[in-house]
DNA sequence: CCGTAAGCGAGACGGTACGTCCCGTCTTGAG
DNA sequence: CTCAAGACGGGACGTACCGTCTCGCTTACGG
């Protein structure tokens, strides 16, 4: 079972294969998507679905990174408050419109028993956002705009989480106040 | 086809199912639950599940539910902040040790694309944890200790949500330091 | 893998699929059989194929001699080498015409490399065939008619064995004029 | 596309592959055959395959004629029976033996739904050996050894069609003692 | 003597059949 | 009358080959 090399792989296919995975998703659903009928949608073998990713899960998430990002932190202009506020709202702004980033939540469901998306997920979605948001918030810390005895990425949990508690456990809806209520009380808990 | 008359359910069937159904959940996993092991390991007819219950999820929720608790909220003898950080280390216990608690985890997931057992998961698991807490929150809130003008449901989220982040979404190690700063932090948030 | 109960086997089903294996095998050939084919054509499930028989080859065995059939060798009111004739005469109308007979080559074909289809054929075709011809030719050998000091195995082999012949390997057409020789030669080879 | 240019045709490839198509059959039989096995153990490319032989049958089959043949037809000094009797039992010889001629049952079973490989066996394999039987035949009928009023070819099926009658239909095993009755039958019905 | 066209190894491609597993429903027979 | 046992229609899975295609390479012929 060597790797195929991956210069041979067709480009064409590769779209096809991604576009079809990401519409499924985005039109049914994660339950919805299979390997066959991702393979019939892209006019693909099934067998080029298996030759490139592993999973089902696989396909979708890469298709899902494809064609789903958030905006950048934004990075100048403006207080690390006000920044990180606007951040937020785009990841709430995400996961609520119809564009696909909702399903997110189904990936991440999937992630509980498939520890190969859950890293994947970790790595090329969640830490990619976090990341710039950690260096401004050292860099709040260091200028004593925000206290600096504590560790940057519970102080980044303290906000993120919960947006995603919301969606992915209580159930409860989630709206601009919402969002605007958590940013309010971390900026207390984390004032100097 | 009438439901079936609850008063003539045979209790056996039913503890050997919850018991089959946990067992197998907590040694392998919830992608290993089938209904067929269910029935196969409880000595019970397949059809037997599908009377009484619409789904695995449904079996494995309602044998979760049967086999794991955590400990009341507790009630008397200490501040807010105590009775609050004993609280969230009791689900912080829950989920990282080996009797099955960890498998929250997955019947979370599973969740994300199963409507009925999210419903379940709030109403039965997570809102009774929440109503002790959010009650002793607004007693303090009344009695000035804890600002008033927070809501309580956006409060406890404050406090819940990392460490379910860290559980679902982070992969980040979870652990007692951690739950002390988050409530630490809280409790900053929510100082009057 | 404990056998299945045959008494709980669904006659309806049996029934539609030997009937679908053995509408496909007379239209389109062996080849052009499959077990998804014969599933979908029978409105059965794939897995009701798979529980009954081993192969595509016992289905389709089990069709043929469900639906095609010899007349019985002539009991009586003629001498052996009439009887003989006719009964050769009739495997030559069986495999010439168009009924599904002369699949049966196509079955011999498969049994090259299926020792099991290879035995079903001998034993459940071949020999309930033989059997009567050889207790006729016994009754022949006793009253003198034919010469005793042959393995009467063996004398059936001559007779039965050139038809065979022609069509599995020869190619060369084969017709009454060619199957009356051959019994004729036989019967001269047999003479006392 | 143009015919591939047999003058360009690599002696070296050609030679492999007929190796190493026959060297699996040998080993693991017709089944057991497939294009890209071939083209692996040969060390080709698969393509190479598909442009000079038209299916895994004709590879196999060529491989085949390289590798197995009969000895001649014994041209002289002996008498007709002698000559015919020494023949049938080198084909005996060939199909009972391990060197592979006993696969040539497998060709013969593929060829049941081939016809051109049909074609093919009986031009390039059955007829070379009949040829000079038939010859020899003709010669013994003008001599008066053999009664003149029987075709050669019924006359050649025969005396072949029960060994092989054995070998691909009734499964009973074939030993010098039955050729050598075989053929004592034929020729006292070919007896003048 | 050099380009160019063919054959070549390699292997990805769109397909099809396989045999297994599980779903949720329906049927049967023993207690 | 219940209920374990399990057959049923259905469908996704992952594997094995099929026959076609596109790559670079090497090789030998013809301008």
């Amino acid at each position: 079972m060597p790797a195929p090399d991956p210069a041979r792989r067709s480009q064409e296919s590769w779209r096809a294969i991604l576009d079809a995975a990401f519409a499924i998703l985005d039109e049914e659903g994660y339950q919805a998507v299979t390997m066959s009928r991702i393979a019939a949608r892209a006019g693909v073998g099934r067998q080029t679905l298996y030759r490139w990713w592993p999973s089902k899960a696989a396909v979708v998430f890469e298709a899902f990174l494809d064609k789903v990002t958030t905006g950048p932190f934004p990075e100048e202009g403006a207080s690390f408050p006000e920044r990180l506020r606007a951040h937020v709202h785009g990841f709430l702004a995400l996961y609520v419109d119809g564009s696909g980033g909702h399903r997110l939540r189904e990936l991440i469901g999937a992630a509980q028993t498939d520890p190969e998306l859950a890293r994947a997920l970790s790595e090329q979605w969640f830490e990619p956002r976090r990341a710039p948001v950690r260096k401004a918030l050292l860099d709040a810390q260091r200028t004593g705009d925000v206290r600096a005895d504590v560790d940057p990425d519970t102080a980044l949990d303290l906000v993120f989480a919960p947006l995603h508690y919301r969606l992915l456990v209580s159930g409860e809806p989630v709206d601009a106040a919402y969002v605007d209520t958590v940013v309010d009380l971390c900026l207390a808990a984390l004032a100097p």
